[in-house]
DNA sequence: AATGAATGAGTATTCATTCAT
DNA sequence: GATGAATGAATACTCATTCAT
């Protein structure tokens, strides 16, 4: 049921709920303070359980193994991430190329204010990146971008919007992620920001043409986000 | 140090530098081996030394611990994939873009061939990461994307020139990556290499519309790539 | 307490004797599922409770410990084993000779039936056999088969008796329960019990010329058992 | 290759040879100790590493597991036992049930004196008693007494031979196991031993008498055996 | 130079039992 | 009476590194 490469990663007690319980709150509390400070390689359960102010039963009556806890944290990462593209994305209001930009600079900055912890929780990535619900995670990521295209290329293939729209999905994660690995000040993030959207939107331009008519009016170059 | 059993991994790159010493090269392609069969994980010196048909006292002697084996193998990737960058950037025959579609072709296939390897490495790199030659390593590759932006862009800021190679260099390295990561046939390849091409291609005629003219005469879309 | 799952191994040895309260019975239940399904190793009282629909906390109402679970078990395999003996040995109808052969198949079969659970508490007789309470069951048998002797060797010493008749129920015992560790076909059964009888009966039959008479008229080699 | 239930029980380093390392005999020896005065409970791999002045570390460079140490230690008593074995009934210059009387008293004796570290090492049986090496142990057993009863009883079935052979192994050592689980005086020891080559005896004259034949002269009855 | 035996701190996980509610 | 959350000591096993030979 549950092997070495796929350690079994789901919560105990709680069906998949936000931390209705304290000491599930007060774990995962502990647990990124433990990986900012410590570091992926010294995050043990003991150091976890100590930090909540718990004995280390406690913690393996609420996740069944350390993977587990990294893995909440991951997924709690991911909901975020979705609810973000999902706000900036489907905002009907502005024109598509916009909400893009907007939305890369708000991904960018987000992924700077929390480096540390992604840092080390992509250090621990090996421990949790099989399980299933990880995969699952990626899926509804990728399924946001593609509705997305749809609306801003409507006139492209299925095939065209489908690679597309994961190579902006893992252009935008990677690059984001490396990004961040120093830190940065909010110029920095600006110029870099700016830099990703004009490379998307030059890129989805490109592909309105080559579907023979233009997607959306002229896109504004480098404007102000917010 | 290599058997039937165990074929060479590293071998395909052969030259690897000029190795002092029989005993590095015996202990690297070691390393190589334990890595991709055992993984990050199970990645051992004890391990290492016995493939490598050597004492653990010995390889002591040629790495000061186990993160310089690690570093040493990245090393030999980083030095590997500058030279492909080189060979094919500072090609003069043929157009910029042309050459850098032909990059990315280039690079995603070697990244698939090596996914492996590669993935094992990047699940250690906590172990080297901060080392300082790892930086130096980085500089390297982010200079010839900026001579070859230079070339490609010359009417456009150093400040922009700057910003633009580093994001080419980080996409393509992270995407790339990221891409390899599940096992892809040629076709995958080249269509997912062909989408990215035609990304970094677009952001380059836009760069250089917005410096004010044109930098190259129109790119091939989907072009043959060798 | 009982499902289709998990039928419930032990009611076939219902009466079990008197259960003052359901719960003690539940937990008796469920604990010789978890030896059966779980083995010894496996055996915890979180699981017992469990499998019964009881909370640890009430477990521990009716039982001090773990062993004391596992010693009620053994006990009432001693019970039945004791009420078998009795049963057969003491029924006067027949010639001594062949109510012992009858007592061996009948224990033999008895053993192999309960082989899963019998050995599982084998496994965990460190937590219990110290009880002075096993003591006690030990003497019990004992005393049987002292009284059985005395019918069937009327003419021997006490000592002799008191030697046989340990002798004859500490060899029934043991092998009987090695013989049933491993599965066994009715025939085999049969063979083995047989030649077990026929080794006590030869003994008997020694001991009786030894006294200077027979003890009983010339006995049935391998005569049907039931 | 190695599960939970057949724990890989070989030794890790020397093939399978007197203790002709120091640090293994260390271990052993602390293993007895700690077996004999601390219950097979509270027999780890810790505390042996301790009493035997060594790290667990060196402990683990000579025994796979903790399994492999108590495996190590029944192997060499099972070698003990048929070297005994082997000793007593191939000792062609005494009749067969003579040997055999010999052997009962030779067994119970030595069985009464390792007493403490036999038990401890029974209630550690789960851990080791799948290991194929166990049945090979128990097969060479069963071969000495298949020998002795060909030579003893030349005129019986191969059926019944099995049958019998199988029966007196099984019966000698559990019942001289069972008999020593207590402190035993000599004369006790003398007294049951007797009982149980009693017991042989008669069952050897009576399969001989059912072949049609005598097999051996008449047995002395309760002779000293030294 | 080479060896490989020795080290021992470090880690994840389990489980009998208690006790506040 | 009943619950089940909380405890934390206990345990098997690994592995980077050293150092005497």
């Amino acid at each position: 049921m549950t092997n070495a490469r796929n350690p079994d990663v789901s919560s105990r007690k709680q069906p998949r709920q936000a931390r209705s319980n304290d000491l599930v709150a007060a774990i995962l509390d502990a647990a990124v303070q433990v990986l900012t400070s410590e570091g992926a390689q010294r995050f043990t359960t003991a150091r976890v359980a100590e930090r909540a102010g718990v004995s280390v039963g406690s913690l393996y009556q609420y996740f069944p193994n350390k993977a587990a806890i990294l893995f909440r944290l991951q997924s709690d990462e991911w909901r975020q991430t979705s609810a973000l593209l999902r706000d900036i994305l489907e905002d009907g209001r502005d024109p598509p190329a916009l909400r893009l930009r907007r939305l890369v600079h708000a991904f960018v900055r987000s992924e700077c204010e929390e480096a540390q912890i992604r840092q080390a929780l992509a250090d621990a990535a090996p421990l949790y990146r099989d399980a299933p619900e990880a995969r699952e995670a990626r899926e509804t990521t990728a399924h946001i971008f593609k509705v997305f295209l749809q609306e801003a290329l409507p006139g492209i293939s299925a095939e065209t919007r489908t690679v597309a729209a994961r190579l902006i999905k893992t252009t935008l994660r990677e690059v984001g992620s490396d990004f961040s690995e120093t830190p940065r000040t909010p110029a920095e993030i600006q110029v870099y920001a700016d830099a990703l959207a004009d490379m998307f939107c030059a890129y989805l331009e490109k592909l309105a043409e080559a579907a023979g008519r233009a997607a959306d009016p002229p896109l504004p170059e480098t404007g102000p986000t917010r």
